[in-house]
DNA sequence: TGAATAGTGTCTTTCAGACAGTATTAG
DNA sequence: CTAATACTGTCTGAAAGACACTATTCA
């Protein structure tokens, strides 16, 4: 920045998307098969190339989310998770990839791919181990995901993201257990997450179950931040908590007790 | 990303850095004087471009920190606190810019600035004020700075980058008052400060005061994450807390006994 | 009726916040 | 001694975690 004929060296920027949701009762993230090279055949995150240079960055990923994975932007939780930024991540040159965090609720089985040959809900832990081929730096930002859905259900109301717009306390519950990893009480999270306030508000009667007691609906309330917090149970030690996705949840709690 | 032929618009990647402080007891941030267009004459946040296609971004973080702050990377926090890439934020054209967070220990009065024209502290509620002319989108940035280091403190052990290597509980309490805008008390702060395992370790003996007991000496433990975290006072409703800076800390507390 | 799921009450422990009191220095 | 700062103890209320119990549905 000094000499002034000097120009600094363009650069390619890139948008990719970590789009969370829960399937069977796990976090998945959508991955897609890549079809050219670099990295043909492997799966990778949806995404692309900024489309032209006035293009606004969360715009791309709302573009991206709709050519991509068939899925509005209004209907969910958009938010910038890092930049990416190593030389040498993209073979091609020199690309930079700006990463969207999204979370969906649950939706239809098939992704309505337009772009991508195929895509696919996988769960995080089957994503994140050695059997998964990832493209560039995808296995990285797709743990960064991970970290950021997991601290911001503690002091956010990201949770309601994941659910439909009425919703049961056993499914927002489900939710953090996914999330989270671990298991909750049943009883102490009702108690809990209705005493905090603006967090969900009652809406409509009562949703049927096949069996059971009907439960009551809510909604996502105003309050964005949550006080006081959602508490999760402590890590074991300083590592980071991406370990604990690949035990089975009933195990985690155990790892606490010696 | 679909026709071959097509090839994605290039951009210009700048890197600036959001530097803080603790000077008077106030969270400060380190800004400079633009010499040249666009913005000649306003303040702005340290930074620059990317000086080649290889330049790493946090290695372009370093370098402007040691170009325009004269501060070693190794010797403080740095992290990344996102991309701003609305365009238009540069009227020379595309230009992406990644926000670095730093935290540095209370530094010798003058920066030895070496690029930049001059450079100074400025408290953070200055910088943020109406009479400070900020070039670009820089207010937007030190405000995601300040919410990013505020709650940071209560669930990392980030506090402890503020201070020197050995610092007193009441040094370390200070940060949290400056950077929350709150008092807290010694007493209480002691106890809690004292009791997150692993979060400061006594070292040496004791620090004499002009007037007073002299204080035991602590380092940062190796804990990162705290648990239980730090709990900092709820916010008055659901606003951005960015407008609690901008009253005195003893009035703060007053806000929500109504 | 029983099985299943939803929701309540209650006890114990832990922790935040208020604040009285003790300890160690300089003068 | 007093003034000043550092540190400790103790009480109270709120909230977390464990878990017995009641409520409402379907078959």
């Amino acid at each position: 920045m000094d000499v002034d004929s000097w120009t600094p060296p363009p650069v390619l920027v890139a948008v990719d998307l970590v789009i969370f949701t829960l399937r069977a009762g796990r976090l998945q993230v959508l991955l897609v098969q890549r079809g050219v090279e670099p990295f043909a055949g492997a799966r990778a995150l949806p995404g692309g190339f900024l489309s032209h240079a006035q293009e606004d960055l969360a715009a791309a990923a709302e573009r991206e989310l709709a050519e991509e994975a068939g899925l509005a932007a209004g209907e969910l939780h958009l938010e910038q998770l890092g930049v990416y930024g190593t030389p040498g991540r993209d073979p091609r040159g020199r690309v930079i990839s700006v990463a969207y965090l999204a979370i969906a609720p649950r939706l239809p089985e098939p992704v309505p791919g337009t772009d991508a040959a195929d895509a696919w809900w996988v769960p995080v832990e089957v994503a994140l181990s050695e059997q998964t081929t990832l493209a560039f730096d995808h296995r990285q930002i797709i743990a960064d995901g991970v970290e950021r859905a997991r601290s911001k259900l503690e002091y956010s109301a990201l949770a309601t993201a994941f659910c439909a717009p009425m919703f049961t306390i056993v499914e927002l519950q489900e939710v953090y257990e996914a999330v989270w990893g671990v298991r909750l009480d049943p009883r102490n999270f009702y108690r809990k997450v209705q005493s905090v306030d603006g967090f969900i508000v009652p809406a409509g009667p009562v949703r049927k179950n096949d069996n059971g007691r009907p439960a009551r609906l809510f909604r996502a309330g105003p309050r964005q931040a949550l006080y006081p917090p959602m508490t999760r149970p402590p890590a074991p030690a300083d590592q980071p908590l991406t370990t604990r996705l690949h035990a089975p949840a009933d195990k985690v709690r155990n790892e606490h007790e010696h």
